[in-house]
DNA sequence: ATTTTATTCGCATAATTTTGCAAAAACACA
DNA sequence: TGTGTTTTTGCAAAATTATGCGAATAAAAT
């Protein structure tokens, strides 16, 4: 079908606007939009976009949207954050990793990128709002980006 | 029994240290350590720690603790936070909520907890590494952990 | 100490999620 | 258009995860 691309994106829509528990409610949510799958194409879906299920205090369960999501702008996919933290966007250049954060954050969040002590990443340096990393020889951007959802959004 | 405590920590350190894409996974590393639990037990307690499942890049998944996890101590529960984030600890004192941050984080992290406009807090003042939350009357302790988690780590 | 109340946990099962496979649909292009 | 390739999806089954219930254990109360 070609209405994968809008799929993920009401998808990513619904889940940013409503507790969702369960795949059987998401493909509820889903066909009153018209939208009709079954939910094996939601479990892969939210494979894709890494949606996470997460339990609530509440005894619920959610799934939330991943930290860093793919955006395909005009120039090529970059990474941008969904979640308002300090950190904006990452994008790649051949094999270095450049994070834009808020003003005056850059320092401080590539000091958690160090502190991890992750052996991908062989260091950082810091401007006032970005930051650009060093990840060690062979290591894939996907890797990276692993990296810093799990360093910016769920721990580790 | 008398070791939950105990089991508790000990998944929090795997969960920390090793990349776990399933229960299976973790109660073979738990009985390495001489922890024989059954898997029910083990799904009650990634939902008691609030641990989330979630797709890698490579196409397999991983269990990742939140960002805030309720620490088990002899005086209470004590929320603390998991990650390298600016934001350490969270402690109520009666209807008030005391956020800990790293040295000059607060006022930053207090701007972005007033700007998503929560309708359960009322308002937020900082210091230079602390924040004090003012919730509505009537909103508990878990709400405002909930908003926090969202806050901090995941997308709303 | 005995009874009551609350917690923890295993068992079995229910509920949910993931995936192999094959068919259908979309695409590429000669 | 016809043919070969890739992508998407449903189906059904496998795999995984969640939970009701009762037994066992611990904690609290009298």
């Amino acid at each position: 079908m070609k209405n994968k691309r809008n799929r993920l994106q009401v998808i990513t829509e619904i889940l940013r606007s409503s507790v969702v528990g369960s795949q059987e409610d998401l493909l509820r949510l889903l066909s009153e939009r018209k939208l009709n799958v079954t939910q094996a194409t939601l479990s892969r879906d939210l494979k894709l976009l890494k949606v996470a299920k997460t339990p609530l205090t509440n005894g619920t369960y959610k799934y939330v949207l991943p930290s860093i999501t793919k955006t395909i702008s005009p120039q090529g996919t970059y990474n941008h954050l969904t979640s308002h933290g300090a950190v904006l966007s990452i994008e790649f250049s051949g094999q270095l990793a450049v994070v834009k954060t808020k003003p005056g954050y850059a320092s401080a969040i590539a000091w958690d990128i160090d502190n991890k002590g992750s052996i991908e990443i062989l260091g950082t340096i810091a401007g006032d709002d970005t930051i650009l990393i060093i990840p060690r020889e062979g290591v894939s951007r996907d890797q990276i980006l692993d990296l810093m959802d799990v360093t910016f959004s769920e721990e580790k």
